[in-house]
DNA sequence: ACATTTGATATGTCCTACATAAGGGCTTAT
DNA sequence: ATAAGCCCTTATGTAGGACATATCAAATGT
């Protein structure tokens, strides 16, 4: 796996310390001990006495894992296991101007896979109150100056994604939506499918899944066409 | 959004803490200051004077950017930006354990719409070396035990995200695969579409992208049909 | 029996000290 | 004069102690 021998080229630059040992050794031991949310753990001193490390090393690792949400700490009650936002976290790494080139094409074509893809969820809970929704969206970019139509545009494709009936993929479709926005400006041609979202959302009404499917193909087609 | 206000109502039950505000804060002044990796940072007795924080409550917030690794250190060189494996931090949270019942379902979704909208990516890209080792792949799974077919059925669907030429892409499934298995074996029933791998090959030889879908929806309908 | 106060305790924050590694400049030898 | 080797400086890594603060729980008073 060329992955794989990349990072262990790449490891040894930052040399490891006590924290990062820590860290591994605290989720080492709440997964062995299957800790589930709400558990008390122990309190600051044991943890640190029992790793052999000053409570200061504990505490840069326990904010790691206070970061990520795993746990969660009060004055006196002591420290709980919790359950991570597993998005919140991934937010957190996602800035256009930090990732680098290559992994902002792989997540601009990760946005198409999942739009391509959520037709198959689509079509197994659409409402027709989500179509009317989707319909009034469509309507409304008619005559709509280019700020607006961009604001109207992430209205639409958010609506397909909130038809999905998946709170994760939403939320995950809005947290890539910034890096999306980044690379479709990076080149600057404008982008116009010969189906447009009015007649996306005819085919939801009428159409079929396969209809469905061709449409945002047809719909996505002048990004799918910057892939090589 | 729905999603805001729980969020919203949830967030008091712990306290934020000064770590939290300078994660945030330090945050801020890298984006400010537009550092590009590589670029070097202040020292911390600097940065810690500058927030009118403690060197101690600095570094809690500094170990979390460099867990996830916006910042590497080094003894007397100081600190200079990095770029975040983005797909490492996620990995971070990825217990099935810890996840709840509803994001699980989530993600056991999101797979799936990763995997139909994988075909545009493959028509793009796919090679006759690719589908001949994808051949070799489903040649195999014939005379198997179960605990082989599983390792077989993984190697057949990874090396279709290989085939997307997508290297976030295919991580990002092998992060998803325990929490997958670990769904499909909550529900145990037995699943086999009505196409299968060797139907898959032989599609990609010589079938349209349609056919391509049709065949990936036929091959996971067992999954689809679980939906509600 | 209920409300209030008081004390104990675990986390949050700060400070000081020292170890360690690495860069920079100095000396020395060829 | 150049290169090698040494020492000094410096920024991070680790340790330990001290106190503030919030909160639970028990003791107290009505």
């Amino acid at each position: 796996m060329a992955i794989n021998d990349l990072s262990k080229d790449l490891a040894p630059i930052a040399s490891i310390t006590m924290a990062d040992v820590v860290e591994v050794k605290l989720r080492e031991y709440l997964k062995k001990k299957s800790f589930l949310p709400g558990d008390a753990l122990p309190k600051e001193l044991e943890l640190a006495e029992a790793l052999g490390v000053s409570r200061n090393v504990l505490r840069e690792a326990l904010s790691r894992l206070r970061m990520l949400g795993m746990i969660e700490t009060k004055k006196k009650r002591g420290m709980v296991l919790a359950r991570p936002d597993i998005l919140g976290t991934f937010e957190r790494v996602l800035d256009p101007l930090i990732i680098d080139k290559e992994t902002l094409q792989d997540i601009f074509e990760l946005r198409l896979v999942l739009e391509m893809g959520l037709a198959d969820l689509i079509y197994v809970r659409k409402t027709d109150k989500d179509i009317a929704e989707l319909e009034n969206i469509a309507k409304k970019e008619v005559n709509l100056d280019n700020s607006f139509r961009i604001k109207n545009e992430i209205a639409f494709h958010g609506k397909l994604y909130e038809m999905s009936g998946n709170d994760t993929l939403k939320r995950f479709q809005i947290m890539l939506l910034p890096i999306f926005d980044y690379v479709v400006t990076l080149e600057k041609k404008p982008t116009r499918g010969k189906i447009n979202h009015m007649d996306l959302v005819q085919i939801l009404k009428t159409g079929s899944k396969a209809d469905f499917k061709k449409g945002m193909e047809a719909h996505l087609k002048p990004h799918f066409d910057r892939l090589k």
